[in-house]
RNA sequence: GGCGAGGUAGCUCAGUUGGUAGAGCACACGGCUGAAAACCGUGGUGUCGCCGGUUCGAUCCCGGCCCUCGCCA
C-alpha cells in the first residue's frame, strides 16, 4: 500500500524501537515528530536515537521553531519517501507535530513585525480582564475559546485579528481524522508504572551518557525561546546532580501523562500493547499496516 | 543522660489569641490551531505524632510517652 505509519507513545513506551524494528521488516525511512529532537546539539537530553530519522538534529539551538515550520518539512520528507517507494514511519511525541505531519492544518500567519511585543505590552497594561475584553469586542468568537490568564493566546489572538485572521479558523483539522495519506496511526499503551520505571532508568543512564558535560557545551552558545523549553536544560545546568536526576525524571514523568492525553484523543489512533518486546509490536504493526484503509 | 528546636497533605512548610486547617511543588481531570517537553483552567487528596486531662468544643492549653534534628555530656 502506498500509505503512511504514525507511531505515537509517552516518553520511554518504546516508539523509537518499534519505529526501528518496523524498518527491518519493511522498506520503510522514519520522519520525526518531536518538537525537541529538531534540535541539534543535546542528542542525550533529548533522547535521539542513532537510527537515521528525518528532521532530527537539524536546526541550532540558538533557532527559535514552531508546528508551522516543522509542517511543510514534514510533508515533504513524508511525500519525497513516498516517491522512493518506501513506507514513511512518522514517529514522536509530540502530538500537535504529528497532526501537523500527517494532516493539512491551517496554520494562521505569524505576526507583524513588531506585534506581538506591542500586544504583550498591552496584555499587561490591560490586566488579563481588560485584554480578554477587548478581544470580546475585536473577536468574540475567539474570546469565548480563550480564558483572560492566558496571555499567550489572548496576545496571539489579538495579533490574528490585525492580520485579518482569527484564532478560531472556520475548520478544525487538528481533532478531524483528515490525513494527506492513506495512514495507519498506532500508540503504544504502557502501564504507567511500567513507563515510570523506564524513565527513571533511562535518566540516570543520560548521567552515565555524559548529559553534563553536554549541557554544558550546549548552555556556552546562545539558546533560543523554543530551545530554552527542553526538559532538563535548566536543572541539569543548575542542580546538584542528585537532585537534577530528581527533578527530570518527575518533569518527564508529568510530559508522559501529558501525552497520554494526547494519545487519547488522536482521531483515528489504533492502540496497542507496547509492554512487549519491540520485535512482537512491530509484528503486530506489520500486520495491521496490510489491512489499512485510506483513513477519511 | 541534660538543654534546645521540631513532628500539620505525597514533599517543603504556613496557620488557628480554642469553633476539626491552607500555600507552593507533586498528583488527578480538562482545554489547546506560527512557542506544544510550551501555555491555560478546575480539583484538597489530612487520625494536625500517640495516650490521657481541662473544656460545650482541643490540631491549638496542661501532663505523660514516642520519634527526628542540633548542642552539651
Amino acid at each position: 500500500m502506498a500509505g503512511v505509519l504514525a507511531i505515537f507513545g509517552p516518553t520511554a513506551s518504546g516508539k523509537t524501537a518499534v519505529a526501528e524494528a518496523v524498518a527491518r521488516r519493511i522498506a520503510a525511512e522514519l520522519v520525526s515528530a518531536d518538537a525537541m529532537q529538531v534540535y541539534r546539539g543535546l542528542p542525550i537530553l533529548t533522547n535521539q536515537s542513532d537510527h537515521p530519522a528525518r528532521l532530527v538534529g537539524f536546526i541550532g539551538l540558538d533557532e527559535t521553531f514552531s508546528v508551522a515550520e516543522y509542517q511543510p518539512l514534514a510533508h515533504a520528507a513524508v511525500d519525497e519517501v513516498l516517491a522512493g517507494g518506501r513506507t514513511p514511519i512518522v514517529v514522536g511525541g509530540t502530538g500537535l507535530y504529528l497532526r501537523a505531519a500527517l494532516a493539512e492544518l491551517e496554520l494562521p500567519p505569524p505576526p507583524a513585525p513588531g506585534a506581538r511585543e506591542r500586544f504583550e505590552q498591552l496584555y499587561d497594561d490591560l490586566g488579563p480582564e481588560g485584554a480578554h475584553e477587548l478581544l470580546a469586542d475585536r473577536d468574540p468568537e475567539a474570546a469565548v475559546a480563550v480564558h483572560p490568564n492566558d496571555r499567550r493566546r489572548i496576545v496571539r489572538a489579538l495579533e490574528l485579528v490585525e492580520t485579518g485572521s482569527s484564532l478560531r479558523p472556520g475548520e478544525d483539522r487538528l481533532w478531524s481524522p483528515e490525513t494527506r495519506h492513506p495512514t495507519l496511526v498506532v500508540g503504544l499503551e504502557v502501564p504507567p508504572d511500567v513507563l515510570a520505571e523506564r524513565i527513571e532508568r533511562r535518566t540516570h543512564e543520560m548521567f552515565e551518557r555524559g548529559v553534563e558535560e553536554e549541557v554544558r557545551r550546549a548552555l556556552a552558545g546562545p539558546i533560543s525561546p523554543t530551545a530554552r523549553t527542553i526538559h532538563g536544560l535548566q536543572d541539569v545546568a543548575e542542580l546538584p546532580r542528585e537532585q537534577a536526576v530528581e527533578t527530570l525524571v518527575t518533569r518527564t514523568r508529568r510530559y508522559a501523562a501529558y501525552q497520554r492525553k494526547w494519545m487519547r484523543r488522536i482521531p483515528g489512533i489504533a492502540l496497542v500493547d507496547g509492554d512487549r518486546p519491540a520485535d512482537e509490536v512491530a509484528e503486530d504493526v506489520v500486520g495491521r499496516l496490510g489491512s489499512v484503509a485510506p483513513a477519511r
